[in-house]
RNA sequence: GGCCUCAUCGUCUAACGGUUAGGACACCAGGUUUUCAUCCUGGCAAUCGGAGUUCGAUUCUCCGUGAGGUCACCA
């Protein structure tokens, strides 16, 4: 049988690392076997929708590559796949419910439930509606909840990540299939959904664990054959000590795009927290997620998302890139100065920048001395532990004897600067340290920048000499 | 509070019941004849506690402890 997983988000707002792990999974799940996946809408709440978010989940999974083969924007011999238009679907099958003795209207008001709520809360008991089951319940007429009539007892199942799990029939109630408004509950509709969609395997949060047993009464309720279950795991705060959640600072999975990091990274970091492959691999790229991937060895144990791996690991990817895909991808990074900027000179520029990227955010802090002129800023050299005990005097005598060096090359190349600064290493008698430091700062006046002569050739010897000559006076004056 | 789940370096993790408990991030030190970074080398650092099973336990069992989840007309 063809395995098929889903991704069923709720567009309730921007998705996090943790709904997109939930995704990425599922997806990785299908792909890996030949499968197929599918996104399903599960927009059943119009308390808490959010305009615009189906579209924001629909970029965030191209952002990644997380083609679909079904679903919301693609369509499929199953449409439709969003939840709010298949409520005669959910009705349907709520009716067998009816008529089979296992659904009822329920009779109280909200109020009245929450009270029940209070007490059992109270009695330090775990709220049960069902010690609440009306006797007779009248026929339901769509304006009040309609409830599952459960049949409590004790279930073992099987968990593709978690292995045996077991509940008694305590956990086992009688919950709202249809709400009020008519919408099904997520208990209810995901299920319909799933088997009327074929899927064949479950995936989704650790958070839906306990609720679990009540899925397992409900299916058997409807005569529907299970899916294989498997959970993942909760990503957790940096603190270690909750869920990510939007609450505690969980980001807009876009937001670390838009700050620098590569789609690969965020694929191959994500897929890696909470899953690995057994080897010592620690990057991955696309296919090889998808070749190597496998439920059972997800981690059963919650991940702390680390951003110093992250920001490591994004480093890692950008230097995998060729410089021409790297000159693609930092379009809308270069410094507003670079914009009328030579294409050829900023080819160069990025390769020297290359090595020092960690988010394709740094490109300006490591470039704009290539497209503008330096603020001169003297804490460089007095906070240089180098420089600072030199005289001034001394300082502007290494600069002049620079330029004298460079203006007499004739060839502007980094060989060549190499060989003049070597040769003015010899004239001074001062060593690298101190010489090179120097007109590194007094051409960049930047804390750090690339080798020397590299910068140096591709900055040019006008503006090479014009710089120092800039600093020349700017120290005799003072 | 009831129920469920989980537990290896600070973090992410590896280890047919037999390893000097391995790798990576971070951190520290050294090297790549200037800085920052890259790259390379080295270092620091862990099996939550207690019983039991076993010749032998990170691994299996039980009891603690800690952490997370859940107990919605949210998903």
């Amino acid at each position: 049988m063809k395995i098929r997983t889903r991704f069923a988000p709720s567009p309730t707002g921007f998705m996090h690392v943790g709904n997109l792990r939930t995704g990425l999974f599922a997806w990785l799940t299908a792909r890996n076997a030949g499968g197929e996946f599918i996104l399903r809408l599960e927009d059943t709440d119009k308390n808490r929708e959010v305009e615009g978010s189906a579209n924001h989940i629909l970029e965030c999974l191209d952002m990644l590559g997380l083609n679909r083969d079904e679903g919301l924007d693609v369509g499929g011999p199953y449409a439709p796949y969003k939840q709010s238009e298949r409520l005669h679907i959910y009705r349907a099958w709520a009716q067998k419910l009816i008529d089979s003795g296992r659904a009822y209207a329920d009779p109280y008001t909200a109020e009245e439930v929450q009270a029940f709520r209070e007490q059992a809360q109270q009695e330090k008991k775990a709220f049960l509606y069902r010690n609440h089951r009306p006797e007779n319940p009248r026929a339901w007429d769509g304006t009040t909840p309609l409830r599952f009539k459960a049949d409590p007892k004790s279930y073992t199942w099987h968990d593709e990540v978690m292995g045996e799990l077991h509940t008694g029939p305590e956990v086992i109630d009688d919950f709202i299939l249809i709400k009020s408004d008519g919408y099904p509950t997520y208990n209810f509709a995901h299920i319909v959904d799933d088997a009327e969609m074929q899927i064949t395997h479950v995936i989704r949060g650790q958070e839906f664990i306990s609720s679990t047993p009540n899925y397992l009464n409900l299916y058997e309720a409807l005569g529907l054959e299970l899916p294989i279950f498997a959970t993942m795991p909760h990503i957790m705060n940096e603190q270690g000590n909750k869920k990510l959640g939007k609450r505690d600072g969980a980001k807009d999975v876009l937001s670390y795009i838009e700050e620098g990091y590569l789609p690969e990274t965020l694929l191959s970091f994500i897929a890696t927290l909470g899953w690995n492959d057994g080897t010592e691999q620690e990057v991955f790229t696309r296919q090889e997620l998808i070749d190597s991937f496998s439920l059972s060895r997800v981690q059963k144990s919650g991940a702390r998302f680390d951003e110093k791996r992250l920001l490591w690991m994004n480093g890692q990817f950008i230097r995998a890139l060729s410089n021409d895909d790297l000159y693609k991808r930092v379009a809308s990074y270069w410094p507003a100065s670079a914009e009328s900027a030579d294409e050829n000179y900023k080819h160069s520029v990025l390769a020297l920048a290359k090595d020092r990227l960690k988010t394709l955010h740094d490109l300006p802090t490591l470039t704009t001395y290539f497209f503008e002129e330096p603020v001169l800023d003297m804490d460089l050299i007095t906070g240089n532990k180098q420089l600072k005990k030199l005289a001034t005097p001394d300082i502007i005598a290494m600069l002049q004897s620079a330029m004298d060096t460079f203006d007499d090359l004739s060839i502007w190349t980094p060989e060549a600067i190499q060989e003049s600064l070597n040769n003015l290493l010899d004239t001074t008698g001062q060593k690298p340290g101190v010489l090179f430091s120097l007109v590194r700062i007094a051409t960049t006046w930047s804390p750090f920048s690339p080798q020397l002569n590299d910068t140096l050739a591709l900055m040019g010897k006008e503006k090479t000499l014009k710089r120092l000559e800039n600093t020349i006076q700017h120290l005799s004056e003072a």
